[in-house]
DNA sequence: ACCACATATCGGGATATTGCGATATGGGAG
DNA sequence: CTCCCATATCGCAATATCCCGATATGTGGT
């Protein structure tokens, strides 16, 4: 069993994706592929900022604070390659988040 | 396969989640019995609002007005018997909801 | 009818969230 | 060093959420 969420934790993890578009991004994240290409490869360091940023419809400021929301949430992680930073879904804590869910909620 | 929630739905649940209140109100309904004894038994009718009331420590209104949000986000189903209102878990949606995320979030 | 109690709804002030444009920061190319 | 581009942060107005007290509604008992 891996460890549970607390309730804090949790209910700042539901905050984060309450949002429409910031639990859109989530769900696109699941397929890095359908993203424009890039030097790396977003399979391997997650997908580049601009390329949410564009497929989201909002302004770069929003698309930047989307994903501090979401990385202060551990929802991503995220790899600064050059001037890029990349953006992945954090597999590990979304299993246990699932697991809370589940058992928990 | 029980069929998932749609994204606007799961969203919409998330923010009903997002109160640390809230979220504890449901954690709380997994042990009706666990509040004050009624007339009609917790675990069949759902939970007094009066007992979430003076659990949660927050004045009548919020009380209801926490409710009424569960509600809508159909995470509780209500029974009411005379004067008083239950409240108890939406268990076949909370099994949607977990299913919801573990497969498409 | 009246009263007492349980709940819902209204109105509002405090606070948080939302999404933007403007501005800073920081790296790479020349 | 200088420009350009990607990203982060700031400041802000609009909107939403939060939680309350006051008030309305509704139910049962006397």
């Amino acid at each position: 069993m891996a460890d549970e969420l607390d309730p804090a934790e949790l209910a700042a993890v539901f905050g984060a994706l309450s949002n429409p578009a910031r639990l859109a991004i989530m769900r696109w994240l699941k397929d890095p592929s359908d993203f424009p290409p890039q030097l790396e490869p977003a399979e391997d360091v997650g997908v580049c900022l601009k390329h949410i940023q564009s497929r989201a419809g909002v302004s770069q400021s929003t698309a930047s604070q989307y994903m501090a929301v979401l990385q202060r949430a551990q929802l991503v992680t995220s790899t600064k390659i050059g001037p890029w930073v990349h953006y992945k879904r954090n597999d590990e804590y979304l299993d246990r988040l699932a697991e809370t869910i589940k058992s928990d909620l």
